[in-house]
DNA sequence: AGGGAATGGTTGACGCTTCAGTCATCTTCC
DNA sequence: GGAAGATGACTGAAGCGTCAACCATTCCCT
C-alpha cells in the first residue's frame, strides 16, 4: 500500500489550473493578434526577438535554442519554414564548420519593426493591465523562483 | 506618425516573460512525466481528468470542449485517438440525434486511477512546493482576474 | 407545414512539435 | 597521427493544433 496521495487544496487548485488557463488564453489572443495583423506566428516573433536583441541580429543555432528554451530539432524545422519565407537566413559558421549562424535578414526586421510596438500593447491590454504594480513585482518574483529551481539549464 | 509604444518596464518583462518561460517549463516536465510513466500525454490528462469529475464520467462534446476551453474541432481530432486507444468512447445522445456523449473507458479509469496521484506530486515538486502560502493564493487571485476579464466565454 | 438559420459535431489540409536516427566536424587522449 | 567519443546541426515519420468547409439535425418564424 502506498501513502494516500495529498491532494490540491481548492486555492492550489486556482493557482494551477489558472496558471494553465491564463497562459493558454494570453499566447492564443495574443498569437492571433501577432497572425492575422502581420503574418507572425508567436513562435516566429519569438525567434525574431531573440534574434534582433543579438549582437549583429545573429545566433548559433545552439545559442538561439538554449534561450528560447526549445530542442534542437525543433528549431531546426521551425528555422527552415522561416527561411522559406525570408525572414531569416542561415549562414556558415567560419571557426566551426559545423556551425551555422542564424541571421534576421532586411524583411524579417522590417515584420518586427511592425508588430512589435501593437504586440506590446497587445500583452498589456490582456495581461499587465489587469494587474497592480505590486501583483506585477510579485509575479515576477515567484516565475523567477520557479524557472530557477525547475529549469535544467 | 503613430504613438511612440510604450515598451515594458524590466519588472513588467520578467513577469511577462516569466509567465511564458515558467509555463512551458512546468508544462513539459510534468508532461513527460505523465508520458513516461503512464501513457498519457498532458492533454489526455486533462480531457480525463474533466471527464472523470463529471456525473456518470461523461460529458457531451460541446460541454467538454467549453470546460476545457479547446476549439470544437480540436477535441473532435483528440478524441479520435483516445477512442483508438480504448481510454475513452463515444455514445450517442438519446435526446439529441446530433449530439453525441464522451465516456470514459475502464481503461481510461484505471491509467487516471494511476496517473492522477504521481501527477499532484509532480505538481507540488515543479510547482508549489516553491510558492509560499500567501503567494500561491495571489497567484490564485491574479489568474482568476486575467482570465475573468479576457476569457471570450 | 416548411424554409432558413442556428447548433452539434466531423473532416481534410496544412503547419507545428517531438522522437529517434543520422551525418559531419571537432576534441581528447594514447 | 589516429581512433573514440563529444558536439552542432539536419531529417523523416508520426502525433498534435488550427482553419475552413462540411453534413446532419433541430429551432424558429411566418
Amino acid at each position: 500500500m502506498t501513502e494516500a496521495p495529498r491532494w490540491l487544496t481548492p486555492v492550489e487548485e486556482r493557482a494551477w489550473r489558472g496558471i494553465l488557463r491564463m497562459h493558454d488564453l494570453l499566447v492564443q489572443q495574443a498569437g492571433r493578434s501577432l497572425q492575422s495583423r502581420f503574418g507572425l506566428s508567436a513562435a516566429d516573433y519569438t525567434v525574431l526577438a531573440e534574434l534582433t536583441r543579438a549582437p549583429d541580429d545573429r545566433l548559433r543555432m545552439g545559442d538561439l535554442a538554449q534561450v528560447l528554451g526549445w530542442e534542437k530539432s525543433r528549431l531546426s524545422h521551425h528555422l527552415a519554414r522561416m527561411v522559406k519565407r525570408g525572414i531569416v537566413t542561415r549562414e556558415d559558421c567560419a571557426d566551426d564548420r559545423r556551425g551555422a549562424y542564424v541571421v534576421v535578414t532586411e524583411a524579417g526586421c522590417a515584420a518586427m519593426r511592425a508588430a512589435a510596438p501593437r504586440h506590446v500593447e497587445d500583452v498589456r491590454r490582456l495581461f499587465l493591465d489587469h494587474l497592480t504594480p505590486a501583483q506585477t513585482a510579485l509575479l515576477a518574483e515567484i516565475t523567477d523562483t520557479v524557472i530557477e529551481k525547475i529549469d535544467p539549464q
